[in-house]
DNA sequence: TTGTAGGCGTTATCAA
DNA sequence: TTGATAACGCCTACAA
């Protein structure tokens, strides 16, 4: 058992192993410089004594950190935080970078945030997400040419790296589910138009009932806020309405909840007297009674590819952007499972 | 709009400021050795240039890394994540350190994940979490000397620091509620004894249960892992017996939904034919219909806690580990509440 | 093929 | 109260 206590620096390497210190750096990072009797004895000095390159010292003069910025959403229901996370801290320390998180001070405008942690230089680039139409990240980012690599489209002028999630597909496939146990009346809950992700999901909807041959009925097309409550208001206004919708597709599993739940108010039961879809698959819609069909995003898979995106970019600064769309996949559950027909 | 092209240093702000890098050290690290005239000078040379120190050069004079460890949980439902890290990041920072996250490999053992982030040298410390009877981390990170604070209580020899949550006030609190809505027949499901928090929480029902004046019947104690399916199971058996409870306690929410879904199959409506309570308040509690009466943990000032524990003993190696016992509290929600008298 | 020296941005020491 | 200077540990010229 090699001592922990106290940290070894190259100098002690070199002099275990009788050589300079110019020689140790170079076995480590040049090793084709050195002779092969002298690398052996320099790394069998590393290896005794434990030795580690601090991190510090490397990154101050190298100017890099090795560490990739990640700006923590702020605490909701709804994300699926703990599997991305877990992923991106996964895929970055293969690479050799670690995960650096960082949040807005209390009141801190968002933009300041990520000025903040570039010139404390605490990261090499940042991996974005939630990216929007318009994003100012985006905007910023490209404009100082700090690299990044964001979770969602945007639509800057130029090129950037950028994962996405096709929205489209999801919805459609929530139509195609819906169309195929036989119903003709469905609804769309959707968020406003304006944000690139919820457009998005509109459209595959249209697509869908398209595809399925249906009408979309514009009376069955609502178009709301996030949350459990707005969509519970979704739902009574709908059910309440003179020709109701037997299934409702929601861009988001809290919607969902909140139209499961109108439904119950007015005695209806969601799963047998009509479906509803959620769109994002988090734990809660497991554990609803009955469990909400819901449009599960590949979201380790968007973070693995993120920080090869990001990795990829920092040692190949020059080559152009490289771009993803990864599938949706609908979960079936008891929402929907016994209605229709 | 100041430049942002290029990193700034300390040098630059002397230079602007017309003082020695010295000075401006001062300013930023003992402002009372400095004049209040070159203070305010140096502080506006700061703020044009948009200056901030580099972590990485700090970190080197100062040798720590400024970095303090997490060992991210296995993803899964259950975890309120997102509030326990922002709160984790932020205090942090405020603190001037920044959190790194790791992950055992696939196939990794748990304690070899804490080793080599220790021989890394990548943190000056850790933060865990779920820490249990004889925590094997405890126990090395005790035996080698490593800082660490703990969320859980633990039960190793020496002292060390550690924050928690009282979980018997937590299901003491549940048995209260219960017994002040007029029920009686009270049951709990809870895990298998072993558990530093799964004992603590039978003991706050069984308390509060002697508190109420009420016996607890040994049937109606039912001991299952973690899980909505061992939930259910709990459930249809307790429904089915020959003298069911009217109100159930659980540890878990996620046990809790499942007994919820028992009194469904069943045809018991909850929150009206019988009352369940969980435990952790995850964001599902809230959407369940009815919602799910739930013992909530500050996690938030768990986190902040720990963060504050942490860095206190970096700077205060001598000291003995200060520890702090923070308590829950019951949400009432309509699981429980249109229930019993 | 190896050794020496300068500098990365800070903080700490000591002198002025 | 301020300024100069020497570390901190590493890498990279450049010299030997």
């Amino acid at each position: 058992m090699r001592s922990l206590s106290m940290r070894q620096t190259i100098r002690d390497v070199g002099d275990r192993a009788g050589v300079s210190v110019g020689t140790v750096s170079n076995v480590l990072n040049a090793p084709h410089l050195v002779s092969a009797q002298t690398r052996s004895k320099v790394l069998e000095a590393i290896e005794e004594l434990g030795y580690r390159p601090n991190r510090a010292a490397r990154s101050l003069q190298a100017r890099r950190t090795l560490s990739i910025g990640y700006r923590l959403p702020d605490p909701g229901p709804g994300t699926a935080l703990d599997v991305f996370l877990h992923q991106l801290v996964g895929t970055a320390t293969d690479h050799g970078f670690a995960i650096t998180l960082f949040a807005p001070r209390a009141g801190e405008d968002d933009l300041d945030t990520y000025l903040e942690v570039i010139r404390s230089g605490d990261v090499d680039g940042f991996v974005l997400s939630g990216t929007n139409y318009d994003d100012p990240r985006v905007e910023m980012l490209s404009g100082l040419g700090f690299p990044f690599a964001a979770f969602g489209r945007a639509d800057h002028a130029s090129p950037f790296p950028w994962v996405d999630v096709d929205g489209a597909s999801g919805t459609a496939q929530a139509v195609e589910h819906l169309s195929g146990l036989g119903h003709r009346r469905i609804g769309l809950v959707a968020w406003p138009s304006g944000s690139e992700s919820g457009d998005t999901r509109v459209k595959g909807f249209r697509d869908g009932m398209a595809a399925a041959g249906l009408e979309v009925d514009p009376e069955l097309v609502l178009r709301t806020e996030n949350g459990f409550e707005r969509g519970r208001i979704a739902g009574l206004r709908m059910f309440k309405s003179a020709n109701p919708p037997t299934a409702i597709v929601t861009v988001q599993d809290e919607l969902g909840f909140g139209i499961m739940t109108a439904a119950t108010e007015l005695g209806l039961r969601p799963g047998r007297d009509l479906a509803v879809t959620g769109f994002d698959d988090t734990a809660a819609a497991a554990f609803m009674w009955p469990g909400l069909t819901s449009v599960r995003q590949p979201l380790d898979e968007v973070a693995r590819v993120l920080v090869d995106l990001m990795v990829h970019r920092l040692s190949n600064p020059g080559e152009p952007p490289q771009t993803m769309l990864l599938h949706p996949q609908l979960v079936v559950r008891d929402s929907t499972l016994g209605t229709g027909r």
